[in-house]
DNA sequence: TGCAGCATGTAACCTGTTACATGATTAG
DNA sequence: CTAATCATGTAACAGGTTACATGCTGCA
């Protein structure tokens, strides 16, 4: 059996939702239009293609609601192949590109965490999470400083947006880890 | 003659870049490959095409430089049409969707109006994205309070984390406000 | 002469957007 | 009964990713 990763976040917010209980694919909708997760898409053109992808690559089942109806209604639930694939995409290693350019899903990837994976996981993952943007934050300083001065005002301020927004990011791991060293082992997970 | 909008961060940088300085495609590849828009993509197969649809909406011209060769190297530049519509785009009024699923096209636009929107077009721009991130911001806090405590460990972090960006974009905007009322009127621009 | 880096591109594929269509259920 | 909302979907299209292909140029 190959490896299982999921590529897109819609797909990883969909399995990371029906974790936490199973739903429709209208349910899916309104969570993404309802709630903080309204950065994705609550588009049925987007939500039932990817509901179809993942029951054909078996981490998800439907099982239907109003049979011998012409409209019938559809509950999802993780297999327990999606579960394993959801739990991998989850604790993936961090890379560079996670964060340069893939930094939501970073966010997504550890907002889903709770109940799949254990104290230890999370520390890791937020350990190379912190490490990965401190480098890049590094390298957005050395840049400002040196081609900061000679940038026209809008591009100036922009640019310093940017790396104030890695150094926020540094200080939430950081104050994340601590308040997770602190949580009693069980909790959370 | 249609009104022009574009669509794709990627074909806004691309417009910006050129605006600036006329370049190659490989040109541009190196812009998002070395500097702060890494973020961007700097893969052939998207800057090329993109390239091609830019010209055939007559957004840009291409100067083929080293002709009678099999491989040609082409330096593109903006037409009149095309600085309109990079301008028109850039000044486009911040809409809620702007500031929830695109933040990163607010900031992008901003980075590239010196030189080509006046300061007045810049605080407007400001004023707007200001009062649409303070709104959302709102909505956010609001869903924190009432869903926050419920929420499991790594959850309520990432939403944490969500709303805090939030505010530090309001800041960001306030301060930059400022600073542009500050500065001379013809500077920047 | 050969290799690294400059420079341009294509093809297959995947995902998401927009716009449309349609049936089922429930509150007034 | 009828309008709103629940609920599911499709078709056309746009845009980006990955992987591959190829020629040119300067330098060791």
């Amino acid at each position: 059996m190959k490896r299982i990763t999921i590529d897109s976040n819609l797909s990883l917010a969909i399995l990371g939702l029906l974790a936490q209980e199973p739903m429709s694919g209208y349910g899916l909708r309104k969570v993404f239009l309802t709630t903080a997760m309204k950065a994705w898409s609550d588009s049925p053109g987007a939500i039932y293609p990817a509901l179809r992808r993942l029951r054909k690559d078996g981490l998800i089942e439907g099982t239907v609601q109003r049979e011998n109806t012409l409209r019938p209604r559809e509950v999802f639930a993780l297999t327990r192949r999606g579960r394993a694939g959801l739990v991998a995409s989850l604790t993936r290693p961090v890379t560079r590109e996670d964060v340069v350019r893939r930094t939501d899903g970073l966010f997504l990837r550890f907002s889903l965490m709770s109940g799949l994976v254990g104290r230890d996981g999370m520390l890791a993952f937020l350990r190379g999470m912190e490490g990965q943007t401190e480098d890049y934050l590094k390298v957005l300083e050395a840049e400002f400083r040196r081609r900061g001065p000679g940038l026209p005002f809008s591009g100036r301020a922009a640019l310093e947006r940017g790396v104030e927004d890695f150094r926020a990011t540094v200080r939430w791991v950081k104050k994340t880890r601590m308040d997770l060293a602190k949580l009693r082992t069980t909790e959370g997970e």
